[in-house]
RNA sequence: GGGCGAUUAGCUCAGAUGGCUAGAGCGCCACGUUUACACCGUGGAUGUCGGGGGUUCGAGUCCCUCAUCGCCCA
């Protein structure tokens, strides 16, 4: 006997049971087997700066819904789990908190300290997150779990370098990078964001050497006209040609600089249509002057202060500067004014202050061969993005071919494994390291002496007490460490046997937002050290936005932790929706709300509860939109005070996942409740009439459809549409009548014992298969209605029946014979779920209790009435009503209500109750609505043009439902003629 | 400035390759505690498919254009 079924499903109970068991049996674990097809997925792995919000959770879920139907589909499936150390993003985290909480930055502690802190952070963090994935049911191979950061992984890094650099295709050169003068450190393009403060526009002039003339011109930082190298001004501009080739003195520096001439620079109707030159201070002066091939003078120490370049104003933080210099042109009669102007700013987002833009020595990987081969696997079709239209974005940017800056000012990172000796000579090097194939050196052509590459740690001592050799201080780009996951994470460059089996991976599962920035490198330096790509296809996936449209973030403060979702909604529900909103095109909004810890009143999040934080000892408060009363409430930025009662975050979309699983657990329920006397056996053949109800194999062909739809739109990552069918399915086809027809079967006493075995049978038939085809959304409930299935029916399955698998997680994917699916049966079927609804209808219509037996007569075609008869009792069962008559001659009785549909007319004697104007209304509106679509019909079938040109199929197809809908028509009129005759 | 996407019922969204009498969930209205389920059942109402052109026998679906919103790249 099993045990007691509850009413409600448990989530947190099955939870918490099942992944421990599935995990201490190992069930997560991928090894290489020659015996299987393999599956791989790498994680897009999660930074450790914080912890998961949904957009991680969607990523995840999907990641593991892939991986759990591939292994029931027989693949040794691979989800390989790990964490990324996200260089700048962490460290500014952990420097932040540092300022913050103790006031002390990186310098005051050192690179070691600081280091070790920030280790210190990855670990809370790692933790946190792994064990959030894990609660959302990941089926990673924790085994395997890596960090970009660790050995495995930093192997890699170095030997991909190494190779890189003695392949020549690593550089080092100046470049203008986005310098965030407080972190001191160069940011990338992605991590800065643009704001409009107020500055001004200053316009001054330069007096042109041997001459009384002057030229003037604008910009909004004025201190860089210490860092003038040039004037420029449009080729075409008649105001200034005869001055180009001259020169002007910049007034503060005294140094004498050229007028040039550059199309692309200068736009004559901007301003004065002259511009000043400053290289190594604006990334479009820049550009010029590598053109023009002016001098860059920088004049930023790193601080953001006035190096010596600057003169008299050395020294001075930039700000400042700007104003002594505006002052000092003033002085000097060179200034026009200022005009107040609201400036769109480049920030840091990590410091939140404004960039400037800086020359320095950056190390760079050219990207020409690297980009092209990454280009030729898209193009070829060996990499394929789902949907297709992400292609574009990947091949737009890698055929931009910019070399990719690899070094960061930062000290969380790898080091770059680079030693400098300045005064050793290329025998020395020979001598020391001739016999290493590890360590390769090149001449450094821009600053002298040797840059000295080694796979592994250099002592610096290597050449002897004269000469020694230093490392370079700066830390690899994050990406250049997470490009190699596909394959560090698997060995490399070691050959093992886990690389051989299962790289090249599968499916990468991400969102379009690091499409360039990873998936583009991942492809490039997989083809690169591997020689062959790193996955096949690319599942791009949309991003989850707040209620108010913005990407959720860790900035932002907008993001929604999983695990209150998952704690309120249980895990499969949360699964299950969210997989329901991974569509193609539309990104999910995900509105959030506050729930009332006292009233359970639900307030909507606005703007200012996410930006909240707690301001001095106060943590922010909400006001319940109900009760009035004010709570603490959940915040990514802080945890609330201990004891305090918290308004807890709720999302109502996540109640159709919840309100699935729990219709879904009662269906079970049900079907356990009836199994006394289960014995397993085949069932009769499908097609066969006598051995099966019409209901059973409605719902077997019906099933059969299903299970193939699913796995062809799984096939396709269109997760919305697989759970739409599966819901579909199981609410309105498999709850909302199969059930409900099977029920005098199992539970009448009279019930023919025979005809109980076969409801059974094809009751846990189907359940068993929805089982499997709902494990991969919704592990949980799935294991946990397997085995509370199993102590019913050790013994179950489609089309044969055997032992059950030890595991849903163990169970095969479900493949029914095509020849199942039976469109005429369904066809009929539906026929009378039409007449089943019209009756309900009328009882609705006359408010008649369902404890009325009601009386139905039908009139149809011959062909009808067997199907008709056969299913009378189910017009009792699930509507209370008798079928009286059925066929051709019947006639409709004087006070009934009557309804007509496409193959038969129905009538349900209602003497004395029947209100014959509203029957009267009803019909009149029906045949309106019936004429309508006639007529629309028979213009088209009138016009040659459609009948000659549109698809055979398509004008029968037309005349069919004409044909339909004029029986139909006629029959409403017929009623309407009873009725104004009766 | 270039690219991509969105705009369909009060809300959130489906509607491969044009054939639709345009659907779902939530919400709404009415009724209902029938021994799987009130996280439920039954029935019902609700749309000039953003505007304007075009292609086509036929356009929510394809093309052009305008508007609004979002993202990516410069």
């Amino acid at each position: 006997m099993a045990a007691e079924i509850p009413k409600q499903y448990d989530p947190a109970g099955a939870q918490q049971r099942w992944y421990a068991e599935w995990s201490e049996r190992g069930y997560f674990d991928a090894e290489p087997n020659p015996e299987r097809p393999q599956h791989t997925i790498m994680i897009p792995l999660p930074n450790v700066t914080g912890a998961l919000h949904m957009g991680h959770a969607l990523n995840g879920t999907l990641q593991d819904l892939i991986t759990r139907w591939k292994r029931m589909q027989g693949f040794e499936a691979l989800w390989m789990p790990g964490t990324d150390h996200a260089g700048i993003a962490t460290q500014a985290v952990v420097e932040r908190r540092m300022l913050e909480e103790e006031g002390l930055t990186r310098h005051d502690i050192g690179r070691e300290a600081l280091v070790e802190r920030i280790w210190k952070w990855k670990d809370a963090y790692e933790q946190r997150i792994l064990s959030q994935l894990k609660l959302i049911g990941a089926s990673c191979d924790w085994r395997r779990t890596r960090f970009t950061l660790d050995e495995m992984c930093s192997r890699a890094v170095r030997r991909t370098f190494f190779k890189l650099f003695s392949d020549g295709l690593i550089y080092r050169g100046k470049r203008l990078v986005n310098w965030d003068s407080f972190l001191q450190t160069a940011v990338a393009d992605d991590e800065v964001f643009y704001e409009e403060v107020s500055g001004g526009f200053w316009t001054f002039r330069y007096p042109v050497v041997g001459s009384d003339e002057t030229i003037a011109f604008s910009t909004t930082r004025p201190e860089t006209m210490l860092g003038d190298t040039a004037v420029c001004v449009h080729p075409s501009d008649e105001r200034y040609t005869h001055l180009v080739g001259r020169t002007v003195r910049v007034p503060l520096v005294d140094r004498e600089i050229p007028i040039i001439a550059d199309a692309l620079l200068a736009k004559k109707e901007m301003g004065t249509g002259a511009v000043k030159v400053t290289p190594a201070h604006d990334p479009n002066d820049y550009a010029c002057g590598l053109r023009n091939d002016l001098p860059m003078i920088n004049i930023l120490e790193s601080d953001g202060t006035i190096n010596e370049n600057g003169g008299r104003f050395a020294g001075q933080d930039r700000y400042e500067a700007r104003k002594q210099v505006v002052q000092a042109m003033e002085e000097l009669g060179f200034s026009e004014g200022v005009e107040e102007r609201a400036i769109d700013l480049a920030h840091s987002d990590r410091s939140k202050t404004p960039i400037e833009p800086y020359l320095s020595d950056q190390w760079f990987v050219k990207m020409n061969d690297l980009a092209q081969d990454a280009i030729d696997a898209v193009d070829d079709g060996r990499v394929t993005f789902f949907p297709t239209r992400y292609a574009k974005t990947y091949l737009d940017w890698l055929g931009e071919k910019r070399d990719w800056c690899v070094s960061r000012q930062l000290w969380w990172g790898h080091q770059i494994p680079i030693w400098y000796c300045l005064t050793c000579e290329r025998q020395d090097l020979e001598a020391a390291f001739g016999q290493r194939d590890d360590v390769c050196w090149h001449e450094d052509q821009e600053n002298g002496g040797w840059l000295v590459c080694a796979e592994t740690d250099l002592a610096g001592n290597e050449l002897g007490a004269d000469h020694e050799l230093v490392q370079d201080e700066d830390v690899l780009d994050t990406w250049f460490s997470s490009a190699l996951w596909p394959h560090s994470t698997l060995g490399w460059p070691e050959s093992t046997e886990s690389l051989d089996y299962f790289y090249p991976g599968s499916v990468l599962v991400t969102s379009r937002d690091i499409i360039t920035l990873w998936v583009a490198r991942m492809v490039l330096s997989g083809l690169y050290n591997m020689g062959d790509i790193p996955f096949s296809h690319v599942c791009v996936h949309p991003k989850i936005l707040d209620g108010f449209g913005q990407t959720m973030s860790k900035s932002k403060g907008n993001g929604v932790d999983p695990m209150d979702l998952i704690d309120r909604y249980g895990a499969d529900a949360v699964r299950f929706t969210i997989a329901s909103f991974a569509g193609e095109t539309q990104d999910i909004r995900l509105p959030v709300g506050y729930e009332c810890p006292e009233c359970g009143h639900v307030t909507a999040q606005e703007l200012k509860h996410q930006k909240a934080v707690p301001g001095g000892s106060e943590k922010p408060r909400i006001d319940c939109g109900g009760c009035g009363k004010s709570w603490q409430y959940t915040s990514p930025w802080y945890d609330p005070d201990e004891g305090e009662p918290v308004a807890r975050m709720v999302a109502e979309r996540f109640e159709a996942g919840r309100n699935f699983c729990n219709k879904f657990w009662n269906a079970a329920r049900f079907a356990m409740l009836n199994l006394e006397g289960y014995e397993p056996g085949s069932l009769p053949a499908i097609s066969d009439s006598d051995g099966l109800a019409i209901e059973d194999r409605w719902i077997l062909s019906r099933l059969a459809r299903t299970a193939a739809q699913v796995t062809s739109y799984l096939d396709r990552y269109q997760f919305d549409q697989a759970t739409r069918t599966l819901r579909d399915f199981t609410w309105n086809e498999f709850c909302d009548w199969y059930l409900e027809m099977v029920k005098p079967r199992l539970q009448d006493e009279a019930a023919d014992p025979e005809a109980r075995g076969i409801a059974q049978r094809v009751l846990v038939g189907v359940l068993d298969a929805l089982l499997r085809l709902l494990a991969p959304t919704t592990p949980f409930i799935a294991e946990e209605l397997w085995q509370r299935l199993a102590e019913w029916a050790p013994e179950r399955g489609l089309p044969v029946p055997g032992p059950v698998a030890e595991s849903v997680m163990r169970a095969e994917w479900l493949d029914l014979p095509e020849q199942w699916h039976d469109e005429a049966l369904e066809a009929r079927f539906e026929r009378l779920q039409e007449i089943i609804v019209a009756v309900r209808n009328v009882r609705s219509t006359y408010n008649i209790p369902r404890s009325t037996q009601l009386s139905l007569s039908v009139r149809c075609g011959e062909g009808v009435v067997g199907d008709l008869e056969a299913v009378a009792g189910q017009f009792l069962n699930l509507s209370n009503t008798g079928l009286m008559a059925v066929g051709p001659d019947v006639g409709q009785p004087a006070g009934a209500a009557s309804f007509a549909l496409g193959e038969a007319d129905g009538y349900i004697d209602l003497e004395g109750v029947v209100d014959r104007e509203a029957e009267r209304d009803k019909h009149v509106r029906e045949r309106e609505k019936l004429t309508g679509v006639i007529t629309g019909h028979e213009k088209k079938l009138a016009n040659e043009n459609f009948v000659s040109k549109a698809p055979a199929e398509v004008v029968d197809g037309v005349r069919e439902t004409l044909a339909g809908l004029r029986e139909q028509l006629e029959r409403v009129n017929d009623i309407l003629e009873q009725l104004d005759g009766a």
